[in-house]
DNA sequence: GTATTTTATATTGTGCACAATCTAAATTTT
DNA sequence: AAAATTTAGATTGTGCACAATATAAAATAC
């Protein structure tokens, strides 16, 4: 039997993607304390940065089609997803006037009010990564160009 | 209302961890085109990746709960997915005779030979991914030692 | 103005992920 | 050696992810 090149690639440490789907497990088992403190897991608390940054654009609603862009996930994820935070109390949901197909997801007072709990999470987080400010930084933006392009 | 410095860091584009979150996502909808022709989705295919990689080390059989720290993933995921694994007809699942607690799991004749279909796809999918073999090389590096430290 | 197509969301079904609990085998204590 | 503890997996339950399909409203074609 003659070692080859592709048996060196399929071995676990040499693939990208594990690196990458192992890290985004831990990074959100690191923030899994945090937000249970404020009842969110962590694709629910994406959706409230999402409305929380329209929110403080002067956008009090924001479509799911929007919010389905935005993460990057589809109805079958976020439609159960969306009525568990309306559950809660944090968010309403109710349909368009212009157009009846759509519905438009807004913030609750309780849902307003939870982002200054959520405050100091971003800064708590950063402290957790053991990497400088300026590498996590420059990471972050070849991350953004794979996922914007690949 | 002051602006202020965590109404910034609160926002989506900031966080570092939803760019790792989607991009794991969407590198694996790379793969599961391919991965589809052999039957396996991309949590089984790195099962699959290790059980090569340790035939290939001459050790025939690998334990549950080796499995689970190469992984990082704990038993409530890997029981049933080696289960489906075993249904499909790739591995075998057997106790280990020194200690009755732990199954020991081994590739079949099958699950050997797929490693000869699989062995195109880490190729295929570098071909997807739009950033130079160098670069892709040094973020990956970057995101071992968070993965490692953090 | 009706028929067709598109669009926004919901639903169903499968497969992870992970916390919490359970079981039985192995190990350690006493 | 019997009791207590640890360890390896299995099980249960909740919540994503995503493919495939369904439904009804809106837009477009004719």
């Amino acid at each position: 039997m003659i070692p080859q090149l592709s048996d060196e690639l399929l071995k676990l440490d040499n693939q990208f993607c594990f690196v990458v789907y192992a890290l985004s497990r831990k990074i959100t088992a690191h923030y899994r304390p945090l937000l249970q403190e404020l009842g969110l897991t962590y694709p629910q608390y994406l959706v409230m940065l999402v409305l929380w940054e329209r929110h403080g654009e002067g956008e009090t609603g924001s479509p799911i089609k929007y919010l389905c862009e935005r993460l990057m996930l589809d109805t079958g994820t976020l439609t159960p997803l969306l009525k568990r935070l309306e559950g809660s109390g944090w968010i309403q949901r109710a349909r368009a006037e212009e157009d009846e197909r759509s519905i438009i997801v807004s913030l609750t007072q309780s849902g307003l009010d939870l982002k200054e709990q959520a405050r100091d999470i971003p800064g708590k987080l950063v402290c957790q990564l053991s990497l400088p400010l300026d590498e996590l930084v420059a990471v972050k933006q070849q991350l953004e160009t794979l996922l914007r392009t690949s």
